[in-house]
DNA sequence: CATGAATGAGCTTTCATTCAT
DNA sequence: CATGAATGAAAGCTCATTCAT
């Protein structure tokens, strides 16, 4: 495992492992060294590939956001029906939030003093995932593309109430009498019913 | 500073600055030595109010919630109306997270596995502040109490909903086209918003 | 507890605590704080009693010392035979020992780094228990007091030799397939037995 | 100092310095920073070298073992007589101790709450040198190797006299008439000579 | 006689990072 | 391309002790 034949499958070897790490103990305990040690190379070898541990931070945070862009963009095949699409959307961004729990936090929570600020070409690129809410919205509305600021904004508030819902899930704010699941259900029609409501009145 | 007057007055002063190291560090970097250095006091001496960093953090947590608690009540001085009512508990629970990002990120966000539990007596008095949100969607409802569970699931709706905005605001995730204010208004009218917008459909 | 009508009353319970603290945790975990919080007072308070830890430590051994000499002195009780006398002298230390480890620790294995010297006026109590193992060898031998030195040297032979027995014991130095039981008896026959062996070959 | 030539030169060193340390203040202020002080290095290189500070003394008692068992098997060296073979065995044990106070402690007295358990391996290896003494008891009785339990009973109890003597002497308790050289040989006499006393009786 | 407040030194251990090779 | 050695800072926490009251 240590010795690679390709030069850069290192590099994807300790991409891996951190993510291993972030997912099963956290950021908290994410250390150069715990990497490392599971890679199977010293800690000064990931220095080769990453400047330094935010560097690392950054390329997984914009993995996660490739990932999640994948499977937002997998949830819609097939799917015509543009507040069908919106539900999918929604649908699939929990998914993936509640199955990558540690990855989730680092992506969208972890605060900002904790890590340099992260590099506008990535940013550029995770971008893509909120595009894509908007994108949906401006649909339902009719009218393709226009107005970006306002559709812009909705697909925030959309996107606040999921990660909202999420968040308070993995903070574990909700109250024990509440059933998580049922929970998700009403936090997704409300995203969504709610532009459907607001559509019904202005037609 | 070392020697303070009033005996109790170094307890109060090590709170203060324990929430202003929050706000500027966040949680992780939050060391008893940082305090200690900031407050003008040994560590040590932290130890003699508090027993262990845990124990701080939940005297944290607790005024925290105090003071949340306060101000909802506040909020709802003089105003009968239901629905304006919901309105005015979004906006000042909005207003606190947004002036006091260094209490809501422990209140709020921080991950239990970073903490020891925190105490059931202080969390019964937290759970109020939920409890103002479910009273007054009850009273919208026009059945004050009842339907419990439906409540508690709506409150929490909401609830995710102003959260989640205020968790993207605070670990800086919103997009810089964001208006603040607008996008926070339209969380607003989002949470409450949809409440009529159902409730007239069931009329 | 806290409040004692008798002034002196306090300074006994310290010492009681100690000693309780003493023999359940060990010479590593006795601290003034926990001392203090066992009695019921504050730590400042002890050092109204005792200089310091040293002193305390000294007043702690200065009582074992007599307790071990009260149980040497009634284990000769009606016992004439001046073999026999010996006999029960060892027997009885090694009670003392084994029911007391810690205790017993503090007493004869505490390295002196971690010490102040023992004062004088202690130590001379301290050595009537080496005396009684002394004058018992000189009955013996038929000489009273006679020859002191020799006598000495025998004494301290015959407690190196049940000394180091226990002190193997406490550090669980005895090889497992050891029956401790009849390890003693053979230590006990073996300090003494060689007495009378060397005395056969005298006479 | 701080960069060495040879590399494993700071592991040695780190082993001498913490048995200096040892002896100079017991096991209790026996402290990870104090060595490297003394070293010259600093604390986290320990960690390089030695997992942790039980690690550490692990490979000092073993090391101990190691020179003591050399130091025995060199005393045998063109001895033949059975008794004569004891007497070495006894002094070169008593030899050992007393000049290597600060191996002595961590390898017979160290107490093991304080202490990981000693590892197996190394606790089979640290067995030869009880070994060395049981076999020549053995040898003694003319009969080899069998009746293993009871010679290995007596090898315990010649064992227990000797550390009984030595620990003592550490431990600063031996009265100050005594003449320490007297006494060790003393105890020599009465562990070996009580063997012969008891086989002419047998015989 | 007793306390509450405070200190400073100490502990083991982990961390991200660097540098010479 | 990769390593082994080393560092300095920092962490949470406990300790014996002092001092003013």
């Amino acid at each position: 495992m240590a010795r690679n034949t390709n030069p850069s499958e290192l590099r994807a070897a300790i991409l891996d492992e951190a993510r291993e790490c972030l997912i099963a103990e956290g950021y908290l305990s994410l250390s150069m060294r715990k990497i490392a040690r599971a890679v199977g190379c010293t800690a000064t070898s990931i220095y080769l590939y990453f400047q330094d541990k935010d560097d690392l931070l950054h390329a997984l945070i914009n993995e996660g956001m490739e990932r999640l862009h994948n499977q937002l963009l997998g949830s819609l095949d097939g799917v015509q029906d543009p507040v069908q699409r919106c539900h999918k959307l929604c649908r699939s961004y929990l998914e993936f939030a509640l199955e990558n729990r540690q990855y989730y936090e680092v992506m969208f929570l972890l605060h900002p003093a904790h890590m340099k600020r992260y590099p506008k070409e990535l940013y550029r690129r995770a971008r893509r995932n909120l595009d894509l809410f908007a994108d949906a919205l401006a649909a339902v509305k009719g009218r393709p593309g226009s107005e970006e600021k306002e559709d812009l904004r909705s697909a925030h508030v959309i996107w606040a109430q999921i990660h909202g819902a999420v968040s308070l899930h993995h903070s574990q704010r909700l109250d024990v009498n509440i059933d998580v699941l049922g929970f998700m259900d009403a936090v997704v029609d409300n995203a969504v019913g709610h532009l459907l409501c607001k559509q019904d009145e202005a037609s």
